[in-house]
DNA sequence: AGCAGACCTGACCAACCAGTCAAGGTCGTT
DNA sequence: AACGACCTTGACTGGTTGGTCAGGTCTGCT
């Protein structure tokens, strides 16, 4: 049973321990400022987390949900194009929501991706095979240019994580202006040139 | 003064600091690490760098000539697509033959720049105003289609080092095959697309 | 050979870090 | 109010880490 005060500490935790392990990676990241940005001291963090590591998992679980929503959203059965489409905008919202998240699993893969290989060959493989299958499909079916579909995926995947990952580099270029201002129509024009037959 | 051996362990420690820097990023590495793989003991590494921060500001001043030198080698007098395309490609080539200072790169810039935030916002931005104010004269002169010349540079950015920092994540979805096998192939039709007017 | 300066290292240190623990405080229930 | 379970923490520990230092070895030059 998981009391009142267990959910809002879990919470402020994982949000503490998101903020830090984004902005510092695993090793960068220390239980004291976790638990400084948590507003809660460190032995409290760990009467709630077994360990530094089972923070961090209990994240990585997180993310992957949110992480991975999009492309299972996509519908064979939906006009191609207008899938692709969609999908690379549903991703682009999730560096504008999620930029945090975006960084985490960034220093993850980063560093070899130690905690994710397995479910990066696992779900993950089987879900890009099974999506790249059906962008084979429509293919054949003319419905879309004749690109290889895990370029296309990881084309989309690169174009919109960057604004999430290299949003320091692109502020310092860009000055005052937003980040992602104008990237949604950049990203509109060139997939849709792309994938036009 | 510099000798043989300067130059021989010097060379050594960078080439280690590189391989563990990348990696593991700034405060992951360690120095026992760095000198286990230079096959020096750690006070060695510390009679030729004053400091660990020593060893990795040598290695950024190295990088960003690298990094630089193809948007730098782009001809104001040259074709407009084909500057484009070549700059796209020399970038990949980059992506190929210096991943870790890829990933060296893009783990710094996703921890905030922290020690890259005068170059990136001095030399790196004048760089790139210049060569966005380029592109929009060609564009303005009909040779290009109108695009966002800075979402057409990050486009380019984001696509290429992708393939070296996600180089592990690619790598389990694709199995054996080389994770750039294909790749040039299909930033030529996606850019080559983009950039008709 | 002999010398000066460059090169190298074992032993050490202070700071930091994840994790422990015993003791005390708080909350919901009766 | 009183009880037990839950929550919180100061003080501590063992291990790691960046960096120091005194003294030793090697190298190139005369």
């Amino acid at each position: 049973m998981t009391t009142r005060i267990q959910r809002r500490n879990r919470r402020k935790i994982l949000d503490a321990a998101l903020e830090v392990f984004s902005a510092q990676g695993f090793r960068g990241a220390t239980l004291d400022q976790i638990a400084g940005v948590a507003g809660l001291s460190k032995p409290n963090l760990l009467y709630y987390f077994d360990s530094k590591e089972a923070m961090h998992r209990a994240l990585l679980d997180e993310l992957l949900d949110i992480w991975l929503a999009p492309l299972r959203a996509m519908n064979p059965q939906g006009d191609p194009r207008g899938e692709i489409m969609g999908y690379m905008r549903r991703k682009l919202q999730l560096s504008r929501d999620y930029p945090r998240e975006s960084r985490l699993f960034a220093n993850e893969v980063l560093q070899g991706a130690p905690r994710l290989s397995d479910e990066i060959a696992g779900d993950l493989k089987d879900l890009v095979d099974d999506r790249a299958a059906l962008i084979r499909r429509w293919i054949a079916d003319g419905q879309l240019a004749a690109v290889d579909p895990y370029h296309l995926i990881f084309s989309i995947w690169a174009l919109t994580q960057h604004y999430a990952d290299f949003d320091a580099q692109i502020r310092l270029i860009r000055g005052d202006k937003d980040p992602m201002d104008g990237a949604e129509g950049f990203l509109d024009s060139l997939f849709d040139r792309l994938l036009h037959p």
